[in-house]
DNA sequence: TAGATTGTTAATCGATTAACAATC
DNA sequence: TAGATTGTTAATCGATTAACAATC
């Protein structure tokens, strides 16, 4: 539409300000200035204002902004008042952390299923979720409009499973393999690489240490 | 020292990069060029050039990169050739899930202390590690050298653990908790906020439904 | 009305890409 | 030597910050 691209670094920040947003509403705090927002936050004013403007004008000259509203429009921004299907693939640690991690609901994000290739796994219960065999996957997709798609299994496998799933109509992956997907474009990818920042933690600390030794 | 600063954008694909050559030496390629690896990746050779040639030159012109000794170099650059003593503080699910992760030891994590305050943990196994109870952390910290401690456990609690681990001597935060920490700047923190990368997910999605029903 | 603070344009800064001389 | 490909400088692009007129 005349929407321009909105570039994934002002993306990135949303989600940030919504949980500030969130956390001022809680202490009853019913408006603020970009000004004081900057200072909470540790970024410029200006780059709040810019990243906001966006999407609209939320604030209001003299005022600044009110937290209750501007919260609520970033959440419509951020898709959090739609209902999101949701199932996850491997039900090790993580996947059960996921599963487990009790916002989702309120943010939209429906757990639909949870699957796992061991048999000692299935039947079990998850948050009231029942896991289901690999085998079943394919159809289940097929016939329960699930739009995303938390991958928690071996690199190995994901990469011919996140195929398959986008194959059968599912529209996002939160890919936690080690690897990259090369899904078709109009497919979202969301990568969490924990040996990635682990690593980018490594760098951040030997640097550190030589500068100090040194 | 002479060392100009380097971006973290550039920190950031450095493990990346790992990654791949990690993968093309598997796979017992012996050399590789920017401009191949810029395929693979679906990056700039331009970029790949430039963010090596920030930590010296590891090619050779008319050749390329030898794989292995890349892969080394990264390695290095990355700090994964000294041994980081790291705690985790939070047995739940994620707490487990990264302990389990066996790429650790390989790469010069050693996994030193599990904590929590279940009492019914306490003294349980995880990856040959005994869970001990959050009373015992602060001298545990004080008496083995730990330089960096992961954070999963729940906001309210993650602000005061890490004030006291940085306190008593940790250097470095893996930060699961969906907060922000407001440590002293000496202090390296790295954020896993995984709703912040879910919402981010959800945005795509969400707009990507938009466009196709107009 | 005067003061505050936004929305938005312009200026700056930094990161990415392109180009090419150096050299293996 | 000729061809390939780096290392590095220069050009471009995009993101951040500063400034200020508009307006509540």
């Amino acid at each position: 539409m005349e929407q321009r691209e909105i570039s994934q670094a002002v993306i990135g920040r949303l989600p940030r300000y919504y949980r500030y947003l969130g956390e001022l509403m809680e202490s009853g705090v019913e408006r603020i200035s970009s000004n004081d927002l900057s200072k909470k936050m540790k970024v410029t004013a200006s780059q709040i204002r810019q990243d906001l403007n966006n999407f609209g004008g939320f604030g209001q000259q003299g005022y600044g902004y009110n937290v209750k509203y501007l919260y609520a429009e970033i959440g419509k921004i951020l898709g959090l008042d739609i209902a999101h299907n949701m199932i996850i693939i491997g039900c090790g640690n993580l996947g059960q952390a996921l599963a487990n991690y009790a916002a989702f609901e309120n943010r939209g994000f429906i757990l639909k299923g949870l699957f796992d290739i061991k048999p000692e796994l299935s039947g079990k219960l998850v948050r009231g979720v029942e896991v289901r065999m690999m085998d079943e996957l394919k159809e289940y997709v097929q016939t329960h409009d699930i739009e995303i798609a938390a991958l928690t299994i071996p690199k190995s496998e994901a990469i011919k499973v996140a195929d398959m799933l986008v194959a059968n109509g599912v529209k996002a992956i939160w890919n936690f393999a080690h690897t990259d997907l090369n899904l078709p474009e109009d497919v979202i990818v969301e990568n969490v690489h924990l040996s990635e920042s682990l690593m980018k933690l490594s760098y951040n600390v030997s640097r550190y240490r030589d500068e100090h030794v040194k």
